[in-house]
DNA sequence: GCATTTACTGAACACTGTTCATTACATTTG
DNA sequence: CAAATGTAATGAACAGTGTTCAGTAAATGC
């Protein structure tokens, strides 16, 4: 049955077509600016068939999460380099600041912004899995050679994360104009941020 | 001329009137479900009626935002007793995480969600000018008696800001699940990281 | 070749923010 | 006091939204 499988591969071209142009226009002008038929006109097919493939708008904003994450992971793998842990964490937490400076509509998608209709997000659970499970690993191999003040692990990843989803929320959302007045001065003063953080907690 | 100044008293009442309707259903239902027919219904208008009084329904959301940040202003103020510039330090960290804690909806309103029509947002700068000079003068106590690492107070100010609102805005949106198994443990986990974040920076 | 399944359409529904001609009322003027 | 003016409020209308679904056209199975 050749049939079946080619039509189960047409359905899957379709869905990577409606994520690959709802994700374009959600980086352009927004999530809540994109509408269905904007997207459904963009690809040449009538607001319903989008339906077909997707449940509602929230599915979508999922998927294109479920492809930034991925995105997130293979930006951090390119960025930690070095064998050292603390030079890892110390690339790691540069390679996130990095990620939200230069695609601060894509940040905004993934950590940010919430599904109006359905507030469950439980999905975000799994789908930020891989590369949160990345921070956890460095973090790991910092504290086994007792490199780190952080007594628990838990709490120091969460720690770490907070501090550079901190300094890049409040920039995508312009609260730092108080603290940062020249903006192209902007990535400098975060990194810095990071690195005194990073000294901060070493052992 | 005692009929304009009661026509601008009623014009105050009025605006009041809106603001305080808008704030409820913000908080309960969330902005972008709060329509603005849903808000003349409340108080017994019609929509037009609101648009003489507020521009959009942005200039609406900033008096709330306005609002929120005087009451996040008075929070700080209730909660720092003490004296010693470390342990202000402290219990403003704690502050602002208990506030955003016991206040998601509003620490919603205030630095996560995004006006959708206007992009502007530099009235954020002055909104919430007054809570953050508080963070500030804090700040400024801690660092003429060296007791911090910090060597440039907007830098420091960066950090401290970022770590609390990142621990804040990272659980409103669920993303703690992965660290913190059980939810009603969230008060104490972030109260403790907060300490030991104050602790990794003391001079 | 015909029946059935599948994919797609686009009108329709109930909503949204916003505008504006019209109305009802309060105030000022003659 | 009555007429003219100014102001506050209305609610229908406009262009848009997410979503549904009866109807259609094409591909598939027999």
């Amino acid at each position: 049955m050749g049939i079946s499988e080619r039509k189960e591969r047409e359905r899957e071209e379709m869905k990577e077509m409606i994520t690959t142009a709802a994700m374009k226009m959600f980086l352009e002008d927004g999530y809540a600016k994109t509408s269905i038929r904007n997207i459904a006109d963009s690809i040449e097919y009538s607001p319903g068939t989008i339906y077909l493939y997707y449940k509602d708008k929230d599915e979508l904003l999922y998927e294109v999460q479920r492809q930034a994450y991925l995105k997130l992971l293979e930006a951090f793998k390119a960025a930690v380099t070095l064998q050292d842990p603390l030079e890892k964490l110390g690339q790691l937490g540069k390679a996130y600041v990095k990620f939200g400076l230069e695609n601060p509509e894509l940040y905004d998608l993934m950590f940010i912004i919430r599904a109006p209709t359905n507030v469950d997000e439980q999905l975000h659970v799994d789908n930020g899995l891989d590369a949160f499970g990345f921070l956890i690993e460095i973090l790991e191999g910092c504290m086994k050679e007792n490199l780190l003040v952080f007594k628990d692990i838990h709490l120091g990843a969460l720690q770490v994360w907070s501090m550079v989803h901190g300094l890049v929320s409040l920039n995508i959302r312009c609260r730092l104009k108080i603290m940062i007045e020249d903006e192209k001065d902007t990535p400098m003063v975060l990194n810095r941020a990071v690195e005194e953080y990073l000294n901060s907690i070493r052992a």
